[in-house]
DNA sequence: GCAAGGTC
């Protein structure tokens, strides 16, 4: 009789079928694959991911007719179901358990994994042949020969790792439906004023905003002290060289002994030098990437958001550009063959020239970092691509391509040299230092230029006197720490234990979306004067849930399921009780926070709308009612769009079309009315459709008959090469 | 209408 594999995603199944022998696709639809391998009698059927999801029960439906708190106390508050896109796998699981004797679990080896398997997927095997036997087959990579011995050393089933992972998901979705519920019950007259819907909480994301909300508070109540810095500038050649007092920073309580020690230097001329120490230095290349140091680099460096940078990262890998970008490895198997990848960047008309020279100087082993995750290798470019290519579906993934592929020849290359160059000098008896470092040989940097810090230029000191330019006094104040970036939230929260490598991005991407924080200059996120509402009230009487503790508290929970210390059963018990106890003290202080909507409530709605007037895109041409302003592409919070003129009170709108994405081409205008000329891409799943309007002709359309007013449609002239020309 | 966790 034959045996069902399960898998938790197509990658993983077509490489452990593959292993196995020879193999046969059964195509079950547009995306599932199911793959047989004859010689053995087995069937691999992928799954994606979770394909079951807790929701409340019909009874817990309605945000009204439902008490929030029984989610908590009432057992059938919530049921797991299929998800939506779940039903042609679970057929698969179906129709093969009923043609096998022995379903083995193959879902990757982590708490998530045992969980899909054991508890998403095996109870529809098990329903549709009750004598299935079960095993597990637990891999520490995705090679040939660990799935060979492996699928001979199967072993029995995970239960406790599975049953960490339900009840993480049960924790975490009775906390977050009954105090999202019950909160924006409690906070509706504000959401009304805010035009929010809800309000959601969760042990990540409440967290994390508890915790750009005391960065935030740190640097409003930040108290800027004075100080002084005394510094001369040096010359040498054509070079400045600063050095810096010895004493520096002088506080306010020393002030005075920096402006004397200013008056008594001032005016001197000449720096001697005591004491000249050169060493060199060693800056090994870089270690491979794992997604958390993936996602770190490319948000630094692209200055994106930590969501974009995932999602590119996500359509290289099925593009099979990339290889899996959701990894725990930062070293590679020894068995990983990494020759056929760099061979790839020999003709690369970027990475080449560097990569001919790894194999000249035989550097052909990658550096090592610290966890080999098994499953997947590091995040690897899997082939060459120039910057031109037509594989690259947008800018950025052009962009983080470029850079993966750079981090990657990185590992190979030779280290860097730095020369650190430290100076003692005496100015009239007063002591200087200064520290100089440049960059000797640029090694891995080469191609990595962006791993570079800065550096200034090759130069040495032989004399024992140099010339003062000038000394400076300077009165400086000590600067607040900086707003959260995409960067460093991603570090804080993993830091923090929040949230895992694949979904902190989306959880970053939440509290944006809910308005309770917003991006000021250069990606820095501020809480917005809603979320800190929000937040203050919060600590009156959820402080323990805010707090990154709690989630190290489930934690370890979790963790004394997975070593059977403890049972699901009884973890959820004490989660469910210490949770109801803040639920409670919600309840009962929440008239505390209500009484004080009134005078807090107009001030959220106006900083509200300044912190979300958007910037609308603009037209070259005007308005053709007034001819004296341009048009603005209103998108509104519902998705509605249509031009309007940008003066006011000319109040001239114009149609556009509903759906597809807009562009306004400013480099040509109709020649038939003189207005923007509209480009609209329509996406589908296979091709896109672009097309053309004049917003003025196309609205004209609409008061005649018969013809619409597309470009394409236009008797004078046409679109060519995105230009409005005369029709031949 | 809600969470956080998988994956496309």
């Amino acid at each position: 009789m034959p045996t069902l594999i399960v898998s938790e995603k197509n990658k993983a199944a077509k490489r452990i079928a593959e292993a196995l022998g020879p193999v046969t696709v059964i195509n079950r639809s547009k995306y599932l694959k199911v793959y047989q391998v004859p010689s053995k009698n087995i069937y691999v059927v992928p799954l994606r991911g979770h394909i079951l999801e807790y929701r409340n029960t019909d009874q817990f439906k309605s945000w009204i007719n439902s008490n929030p708190r029984e989610i908590i106390t009432n057992p059938n508050s919530i049921d797991k179901i299929p998800n939506s896109y779940a039903n042609p796998y679970i057929k698969a699981l179906i129709d093969f358990a009923k043609k096998c004797d022995e379903c083995v679990i193959a879902t990757d080896a982590d708490v998530e994994g045992c969980n899909i398997g054991l508890f998403d997927a095996l109870p529809y095997v098990i329903k549709a042949n009750r004598n299935i036997k079960v095993k597990q087959l637990w891999l520490s990579s995705l090679e040939k020969k660990e799935i060979v011995l492996k699928y001979r050393n199967l072993i029995s089933p995970k239960w406790s790792w599975g049953e960490t992972g339900e009840a993480r998901a049960i924790i975490d979705a009775i906390i977050g439906f009954s105090s999202t519920r019950e909160v924006t019950n409690t906070f509706r007259p504000i959401l009304n004023e805010i035009n929010n819907k809800f309000v959601s909480i969760g042990r990540v994301q409440t967290s994390l905003l508890y915790l750009i909300y005391l960065r935030d508070l740190e640097i409003e109540q930040f108290v800027p002290e004075q100080y002084w810095t005394i510094t001369a500038n040096l010359e040498h050649k054509s070079h400045i060289i600063k050095a810096v007092h010895t004493k520096n920073p002088f506080i306010k309580e020393k002030e005075s002994k920096a402006k004397a020690i200013f008056q008594k230097i001032k005016n001197e001329k000449v720096a001697l030098i005591l004491n000249n120490t050169k060493e060199s230095a060693i800056i090994n290349p870089p270690t491979p990437l794992n997604t958390s140091k993936a996602l770190v680099l490319l948000t630094r460096i692209l200055r994106t958001s930590a969501k974009s940078v995932m999602n590119a990262m996500n359509s290289l890998y099925l593009n099979q550009i990339i290889s899996y970008p959701r990894t725990d490895s930062d070293k590679y198997s020894p068995n990983f063959n990494h020759l056929p990848y760099l061979e790839n960047f020999k003709p690369h008309m970027n990475y080449g020239s560097y990569t001919v020279k790894l194999f000249k100087e035989n550097r052909l082993s990658p550096t090592t970092g610290k966890v080999y995750a098994g499953d997947h290798p590091p995040i690897t470019p899997l082939v060459s691509l120039e910057q031109t290519s037509s594989k690259f579906e947008n800018n950025l993934q052009k962009k983080v391509y470029d850079v993966l592929a750079r981090h990657y020849l990185a590992l190979f290359g030779k280290h860097a040299t730095e020369l650190r160059i430290k100076l003692r000098i005496s100015i009239k008896d007063e002591l200087f230092t200064s520290r100089l470092v440049s960059l000797t040989q640029s090694g891995f940097y080469e191609i990595a230029p962006f791993l570079k810090k800065t550096y200034q230029p090759i130069f040495e000191i032989e004399v024992k006197e140099l010339p003062v330019k000038e000394i400076l006094l300077d009165e400086k104040e000590t600067q607040p720490p900086p707003h959260y970036t995409d960067t460093t939230l991603l570090k804080l929260m993993e830091r923090e234990h929040l949230g895992t490598k694949s979904t902190r991005p989306t959880i970053i991407m939440i509290l944006l979306d809910r308005k309770l924080t917003y991006n000021i200059a250069k990606n820095r996120f501020k809480i917005t004067e809603w979320g800190k509402f929000l937040i203050q009230e919060l600590i009156q009487v959820w402080l323990p849930f805010l707090k990154p503790d709690f989630t190290r508290f489930v934690e370890n929970l979790l963790e004394d399921i997975k070593e059977k210390r403890k049972t699901k059963e009884d973890v959820i018990i004490i989660v469910k009780k210490i949770f109801l106890a803040l639920f409670d003290k919600f309840r009962n202080e929440k008239n505390t926070i209500t009484i004080k909507f009134d005078s807090v409530k107009d001030n959220l709605k106006t900083t509200m709308q300044q912190t979300s007037q958007k910037k609308f895109p603009q037209t070259t041409s005007k308005c053709p009612t007034c001819k004296n302003h341009p048009m603005k592409l209103i998108t509104t919070s519902q998705k509605k769009r249509f031009l309007a003129c940008s003066d006011r009170n000319c109040k001239t709108y114009l149609s556009v079309p509903k759906t597809g994405r807009i562009t306004i081409l400013k480099s040509t205008t109709c020649l038939k009315c003189g207005f923007n000329v509209f480009k609209i891409l329509k996406r589908k799943v296979n091709k896109s459709n672009i097309y053309y309007i004049c917003p003025k002709c196309w609205n004209d359309s609409f008061k005649e008959e018969g013809t619409i007013g597309f470009c394409s449609n236009c008797t004078d002239y046409q679109i060519s090469k995105e230009q409005c020309v005369k029709r031949s």
